[in-house]
DNA sequence: TAGGTTATTAGGAATGATTACTATTATAAA
DNA sequence: TTTATAATAGTAATCATTCCTAATAACCTA
């Protein structure tokens, strides 16, 4: 099913893959499971999680993460973006005027579009920590952060780093 | 040292306070917890948690979690933005073009001001999916939405819904 | 088509951040 | 002070996700 690496296709992945594609719902890991164990009953949730990823590596489906695993706490309380390193999770601050003009239309535009109540906008920039841009000179080229990038933007954005 | 709500100053929520205002690096709660420890070495783990909601519920500090708890996985691999309902985590697309050339001539623009290296965005839209603004009518005042919005969005941007 | 290599699986255990519970203690108002 | 009750320490529980391992199944090659 892929080029580079020998992945195989079992019913499994296989299934699985056609939950995803026939779901425009954003399902969860759960959920896919729950939808997967009425055709395959046997299938175990590691199962699940390992070939949504390798489904994700191979740009069949893709995974929305959360942009960081932990909560963190900020004393500063202005209204201010954040950079979060895709490496090691550290948020910096964005020296960068929140888009409230911009970003305020969009969400009346998008308003009339769907059928959610728009409230705001959430908006972060990805990147890499000095630190993490220094480590990152030792690793193998397939370890590079750019060939990482599909599965850490969220919108898949993807451009050479600054 | 609240308004509405009797809460007490406790030397605990004192400190906690005091760590958060006094680093600039957006910290998680066990490393606030290590911090606070050093002074106040009984504290457990628990306190640090309740007393980082209630500081960011009082608006003295604020709280950086994900949009969402839960991965998502999506069938549809073309770049979009999503709506993420802020009740329930249910997460919709959003029917607007991404905005390529806005935020990359942002993220050129961060790129010169930070140390960090961008590679590219996350946004994603804050609201209500249908359902669970149909749930809200039945809610007592102080537990709607716009009571809440200030947990949720990540730069604190509020406004009435579409 | 069979056999062998090894990717993949099921099942269960482990992890790690966060939340919940409870008896005891400390705060602040009267 | 006294008193009401908010807050605490310590611990257990939760829950999504990852890790581990012996058994199984895909797929390449003869």
């Amino acid at each position: 099913m892929n080029q580079e690496k020998n992945y195989r296709m079992t019913h499994q992945r296989e299934m699985i893959l056609e939950v995803v594609q026939k779901n425009h719902s954003h399902l969860t890991a759960d959920e896919i499971y729950d939808r997967v164990r009425k055709k395959l009953p046997r299938i175990s949730m590691g199962t699940v999680y390992r070939n949504l990823d390798i489904l994700a590596s191979c740009g069949f489906i893709k995974k929305l993460q959360p942009g960081y695993a932990q909560m963190r706490f900020d004393g500063n309380t202005r209204d201010h973006y954040h950079v979060v390193c895709m490496r090691c999770g550290k948020i910096g601050d964005a020296q960068i005027e929140p888009l409230d003009n911009t970003l305020e239309n969009l969400e009346n535009a998008l308003g009339n579009l769907t059928s959610y109540g728009i409230f705001g906008h959430n908006l972060e920039f990805v990147g890499l920590c000095p630190n993490c841009m220094e480590l990152e000179k030792d690793l193998p080229d397939d370890q590079q952060t750019n060939q990482l990038m599909m599965e850490v933007t969220e919108d898949g954005s993807q451009r050479k780093p600054n």
